[in-house]
DNA sequence: AATTCGTGGCA
DNA sequence: TTGCCAAGAAT
């Protein structure tokens, strides 16, 4: 059984779309002529990287690994130098392995079905959602953290959407809000909206298409209860497998050996925990004798 | 379900 | 200055 869109409904994508044929800004990947292999890898990039961080980066990889093939026919540790700076860099990998899954179960075209998509490395309900949107138009539930904010905002009144990943129910609703028409215009808008507008921290809604049907706005927008626990990172694994990482990333030998990974942190024992999860992730490979590298 | 996984710009 | 966090995924 389906439900037909409310009248609020296609108020609120009618608004939202126009809002963006206006004021959305001009981002690489919106252009036309992007492939869906290059929207791909722009979405995987922007997982939990900022805009303007990756632009540089993706037109690099965008010039030099046109297709998937390009990319698989590259070994994982250029992949992991072209990374750069972005963080995460076990993405690099995962987008190697999705380009190598790629040719080989999909002959080299990104495959424009949500499932299809959902199994390749790297790519989870988000990023599927997205890649088979933006780069095929097809209608999906396009949920990120902008996108389910707005409508935490604008329909349930409340600062955010909860933290835990969207439910089933979330998914089916947020389904119901995409139109049967252009439903990549939509999304993109919603995002666009979320990112840009109806921001996190400072949101500003005297400029907001939807403010005058925002039940979060009709309620005085009331902050959220901030219950997140904060966010370490000095002295952690994650900033030794950094440092250790960049040094393999930034050196122009391929082979590094022990002494120069050593130099980047004090804590023996932290350092040694933090190089063997990264040969446990593949982002090293230890050659024995003290030596190691990117994966070739 | 809660953790882990980088990085650097900004209020 | 430093807390905050930016188009998530995997386990």
């Amino acid at each position: 059984m389906t439900h037909s869109p409310s009248v609020m409904n296609d108020s609120f994508a009618r608004r939202v779309q126009e809002w963006y044929d206006g004021n959305a800004r001009d981002l690489p990947w919106r252009r036309g002529g992007v492939s869906p292999w290059a929207v791909l890898v722009s979405e995987v990039m922007l997982q939990q990287t900022p805009v303007a961080r990756v632009i540089p980066t993706w037109e690099s990889w965008r010039q030099r690994w046109p297709r998937p093939a390009a990319l698989a026919a590259d070994s994982p540790g250029e992949a992991v130098r072209a990374w750069g700076r972005l963080g995460y860099p076990r993405r690099a990998l995962r987008l190697h392995q999705a380009a190598t899954a790629i040719v080989d179960g999909h002959g080299g075209e990104v495959p424009a079905s949500y499932l299809d998509l959902l199994s390749l490395p790297g790519i989870g309900g988000y990023t599927a959602a997205a890649v088979a949107t933006f780069g095929f138009g097809t209608r999906h539930a396009v949920l990120d953290t902008n996108v389910r904010r707005v409508y935490a905002r604008v329909f349930d009144g409340v600062a955010d959407a909860r933290t835990a990943a969207p439910s089933r129910a979330e998914l089916a609703v947020a389904l119901e809000r995409v139109p049967l028409t252009e439903p990549a215009h939509y999304s993109v808008a919603v995002m666009e909206l979320g990112a840009v507008v109806c921001a996190a921290r400072a949101p500003r809604c005297d400029s907001c298409p939807v403010a005058s049907d925002c039940a979060w706005l009709a309620k005085g927008a009331p902050p959220a209860p901030s219950a997140r626990r904060p966010q370490v990172f000095a002295g952690t694994d994650r900033q030794v497998r950094g440092r250790l990482l960049s040094v393999l990333r930034e050196s122009p030998a391929d082979v590094i050996v022990k002494p120069d990974l050593d130099v980047v942190w004090e804590d023996p024992d932290q350092r040694e925990r933090a190089l063997a999860a990264l040969i446990a992730d593949g982002l090293v490979v230890d050659l024995g004798d003290n030596r190691y590298r990117l994966p070739s």
